[in-house]
RNA sequence: GGGGGGGUGCCCGAGUGGCCAAAGGGAGCAGACUGUAAAUCUGUCGGCGCAGCCUACGGAGGUUCAAAUCCUCCCCCCCCCA
């Protein structure tokens, strides 16, 4: 960091508060800057606002939105002021970053269920009752257009163009849309909207953060500084999770899902999400990678610790538990769960008082096919009791599937009723 | 406004009259193995009680015994020039 201010002059709980703050963090910028931010605060005896706009596309928040939110939890526990802002505006106008192509454009319902899904997940991270929470539709929307092109000559086409994704797409022959250099002067305006101090965001964010800077600059204020944070990626390894790319895990799956999904990533990724997601202080971070690489901590049991320790946070240290001896008994023993769903045997399943089992899957909702229920079948992935079935031609009576467990794969279950 | 290039299954992408429910890859699903829903390998991957049939290659018509492939009109996207 740039010494514009020796470090003497800096108290030790300024210093110790600003190497938190930089802990998983990836570019702080302009350099130097958030140090005297903190230290200007305490002199002013004024907390940063601290913003964070997340616009509402996807109705459930996961793991990897909790890094950002973790990152503006910690401010808060430094006393700042966490504004959330709802992009309920922005969502409309779709931000394109990371995006190879346009992302289709939500309606109003969609936003308003997605929005207040969102805060009350978020709620399990930060503390709702000490945040701001505000819609940027509030200044968005009653813009006049006089306004609009006021904010649009505060930035330049070729500037747009070096970013990134936009200069990839256009040399790439893909569509750009005029509503997409849109985006990041609105998301700029919400800085200037809410008089940010620091904003935050994931990698991918960065561009849109620093435009915030000279738009401010315009309007007469401070420039805020920024943080960002790296992106999650997901279960597959590959992709920053995403729910639109299948690789995420929802901060509101159930214990036992989540458990089975931190399972699923990647060993790789294991010390990522440790440090980003958990809170855990670098020193434990930095003991689990030791350890795992000495070959003292075995890779399989410390995925198992780790997902037990995601569940405690969002749900209890007993769920945990549970959650992690239902795995063991269902994938290591290859027993049945404890707990296994029923269902009444549908009407539609049965045809001339008798049950073929690939109608049977389909109606429970075990199979989206007959088609796929009868590959199911044939690829020994059917149980009934135990038993595989290989035929796909088998029928029963319905009163033999009285009380019968039907298991399809590794970890669907169902007891017919 | 003029000229050119394109739109294929969940995604990417091959296919320019029959051998095409459509190569190849990815994702997904199943099986084997294992240290786990890791990795790896194998299979599968539109619908239908399925050795057969139905629906599908931007949309609507047409030519043909036969069309993703040829013709007409329409819609959408990209590039170049203005």
């Amino acid at each position: 960091m740039e010494q514009i201010v020796t470090p003497e002059d800096i108290p030790a709980d300024i210093r110790e508060e600003y190497e938190e703050l930089l802990l998983g963090s990836v570019d702080v910028l302009p350099e130097g800057e958030l140090l005297h931010q903190l230290v200007r605060a305490r002199t002013e005896d004024r907390p940063l606002r601290v913003k964070l706009g997340v616009d509402p596309t996807a109705p459930d928040i996961h793991l990897g939105h909790t890094v950002v939110l973790r990152k503006l939890a910690q401010f808060q526990k430094f006393g700042h002021t966490a504004v959330l802002i709802i992009g309920d505006y922005t969502s409309k106008v779709g931000d394109p970053s990371g995006r190879s192509k346009s992302r289709p454009r939500l309606s109003d319902d969609q936003i308003t269920a997605n929005a207040s899904t969102y805060v009350e997940q978020a709620a399990k991270v930060l503390d709702m009752d000490r945040a701001e929470l505000t819609y940027n539709g509030n200044w968005l929307a009653p813009l006049r257009m006089d306004e609009v092109l006021t904010l649009s000559a505060t930035v330049t086409v070729a500037r747009m163009l070096e970013r990134d994704d936009f200069s990839r797409r256009y040399l790439a022959n893909e569509p750009i849309s005029m509503l997409e250099f849109m985006y990041p002067l609105l998301q700029g305006y919400d800085s200037v909207a809410v008089r940010a101090d620091v904003e935050l965001g994931g990698t991918d964010q960065k561009f849109n953060l620093l435009m915030g800077r000279p738009i401010m600059e315009a309007y007469g204020l401070v420039p805020q500084s920024i943080l960002t944070v790296p992106l999650l990626v997901g279960t597959d390894g590959e992709q920053k999770m995403s729910k639109s790319y299948g690789n995420y895990i929802g901060v509101c799956d159930p214990p036992e899902e989540m458990f089975g999904k931190v399972m699923s990533i990647p060993d790789v990724l294991m010390v990522d999400y440790w440090s980003l997601l958990t809170g855990a202080a670098k020193r434990e971070v930095d003991e689990v990678e030791h350890r795992l690489q000495e070959g003292a901590y075995h890779p399989a049991e410390a995925k198992r610790d780790l997902a037990e320790k995601l569940v405690t946070l969002y749900y209890s240290a007993e769920a945990a538990r549970d959650a992690r001896a239902h795995f063991d008994r269902v994938f290591k023993e290859k027993d049945k769960p404890a707990e296994i769903p029923e269902t009444a045997l549908p009407a539609e399943a049965v045809v001339e008082g008798r049950v073929w089992l690939p109608r049977l899957l389909t109606s429970t909702g075990l199979a989206s096919s007959n088609g796929e229920a009868r590959r199911l079948i044939e690829q020994g992935g059917v149980r009934v009791d135990d038993v595989t079935v290989q035929d796909a031609k088998a029928e029963m009576a319905p009163e033999a599937l009285r009380g019968v467990v039907v298991q399809v794969g590794k970890r669907k279950f169902l007891r017919i009723r």
